[in-house]
DNA sequence: CCTATAATTCTCAAATTGAGAATAAGGAAG
DNA sequence: CTTCCTTATTCTCAATTTGAGAATTATAGG
């Protein structure tokens, strides 16, 4: 529950001066790194559920920015290099046990790699034991069965009306039934999920929700209060922008392989590629530079290094690591 | 001046409890309609500069979203249909003349037409009057001659170091030297007129600038405290998001030609299109249906009816309008 | 030397794009 | 009613980009 961890995420309650609302404003930073192939976000292991690196805008924090680094070091000590705002959640229903409107900005920061993590209770942890349908690089995942029979029941248990637009939206989502799985609905998926009551987040919170306990999808961690929404709005969005921006080289060491590369996009977009097509790709829009190293760390055929040219920066318009995938699971 | 219009944008100092910062939220609302082929946006007329529809959060609003909707109905008589979270802006720097922290979170709306304007001071506004840079669909406009030469003074100023990144970042954001024009870049222009003092915003919020007041650009309109900020993320955000999602439809009457829906689009991305591939995209990707109607409201030869067919949200993963440019000005 | 493994290059058909010419269907002018 | 003007719409064609799989190369280990 999340009231039972009194940790920095809990939050003042103010007062105001007038009429108008006040907001205790809540920063918290998803994190991410992508570690020998496996893509990882740095959590604070709480009492109950983990929690992202989270804490309250000060007034000595000239932005937020400034702020939510602040709150990552000193929770965390990793400093941070790229970081891009996500979104702001303020919803009422949610979190019904604080009087204080809890407004939380969300942000995506993509750092190079998965140390030790500083303090004792900061852990990076694989980003798909929260989203564990999210990861189709073995083929479709086994959970999606699951999700796709609690998700029946629920459409069923609505009115006739009902029951077309849930069914429709659930096959949308999680790419059954005519739809096609889209990497970058993971927002959507969890909050399908969330609504129908099958993740815990929507029992603790008292949200109207149709599913008993029982119904809950198993085999998933969940978080501390919206710290779940926010992580799923991160990987969707690094899904989205991977594909459009060269980002990934920011999780990625100074030189790097391309097949190495290649199990990076992989990780994070939870897609198999087709090797041949992807480094023609990276090759062609002139992402990739030669050092002249090669590397003999895998078995086979020595992989030749390569780094970022930074020069695409101001070459192309959008250069991204375009998605070529592969048909076979 | 932002203090001499005291109207629903100024914002109350709020008294926090305990040690921690709280926020008097503000909510601005960015309406866009394109009516007879030109990009609109709903601002509210005040003494001096235009504002956008906002207002503070308030208690009795549920969500940040109907707090959005109810000012902006109040303010406008104007109801929304699709709304979507822009970014929240935070920074101390900017508005110094208030205690409170001002936490200005921009949504983006769609409507589908631009009527009269519900309330007195209330007015549709071509959004070209604050961007007059952003409009190529006439060539290359007038206007950038000046901004490269002012730039140009601004790269000079600094040491040889910044000389090289000011005019990289000139030439890439503004789309001369090697770079060539990309229109998403709507929000960096923006930030870097800001950032050069080439924009009034910059003098009027005492932000430490090169440039004296006498080297602002002229010919385009500024805004209220950071709204003018907000309507060029808003700007971005749907530029991009018209190549990749079926937004446009949002702002277009439930039925149209091909050539109107055509315009519309050059109309928001600020450029010309080739139309005989614009509407092969367009019907290759099943983005609109036959009405069996025609129109002949133009000089020429009447054109089909079409309406959006709802069906492509389904079946595609991510539909949207590519943007066929046309190499000829 | 043979084999397994991974990296890399080739090939080829299919689909998509960019550009422009050509055609069609109306209204207005004569 | 013929011609011209305007806009809509269809065609064509070359160039590029994709998707998929086969083939080749370079090491390490037996």
């Amino acid at each position: 529950m999340a009231s039972n961890t009194s940790t920095s995420h809990a939050r003042a309650r103010p007062i105001a001066a007038d009429g108008s609302d006040t907001a205790t404003v809540g920063l918290a930073a998803v994190v991410v790194a992508v570690t020998e192939d496996e893509p990882k976000v740095l959590a604070i292991r709480s009492v109950g559920e983990d929690a992202l690196p989270s804490g309250p805008l000060e007034p000595q924090h000239r932005t937020l920015e400034t702020g939510l680094r602040a709150w990552v070091e000193t929770q965390t000590s990793q400093k941070l290099g790229y970081v891009e705002q996500l979104y702001t959640f303020g919803d009422r229903n949610r979190q019904p046990d604080s009087v204080a409107r809890p407004l939380s900005i969300g942000y995506l920061a993509l750092v190079r790699e998965a140390r030790p993590a500083g303090s004792r209770d900061a852990e990076w942890r694989d980003w798909y034991r929260y989203f564990p349908w999210e990861d189709w690089r073995g083929g479709r995942p086994a959970i999606i069965a699951d999700i796709q029979g609690a998700l029946s029941r629920w459409a069923a248990a609505g009115t006739a009306d009902e029951r077309r637009v849930r069914e429709a939206r659930a096959q949308l989502s999680f790419g059954y039934g005519g739809a096609q799985w889209n990497d970058e609905r993971v927002l959507e998926r969890y909050e399908l999920l969330y609504e129908a009551g099958l993740v815990p987040e929507a029992h603790r919170d008292g949200a109207k929700v149709w599913a008993k306990p029982g119904e809950i999808i198993l085999g998933a961690d969940a978080m501390v209060a919206d710290h779940r929404r926010i992580l799923a709005t991160a990987v969707a969005r690094l899904r989205g922008k991977i594909k459009y921006r060269p980002v990934v080289f920011e999780v990625m060491p100074p030189e790097f392989t391309l097949s190495r590369l290649q199990r990076t996009v992989e990780a994070l977009a939870g897609l198999r590629l087709h090797a041949p097509n992807f480094r023609r790709l990276v090759e062609n829009q002139g992402l990739v530079e030669e050092t002249g190293a090669v590397s003999a760390e895998t078995g086979g055929r020595p992989a030749r290094l390569v780094r970022f040219r930074r020069e695409v920066l101001v070459e192309r318009p959008a250069p991204g690591v375009r998605l070529p995938l592969s048909r076979r699971g």
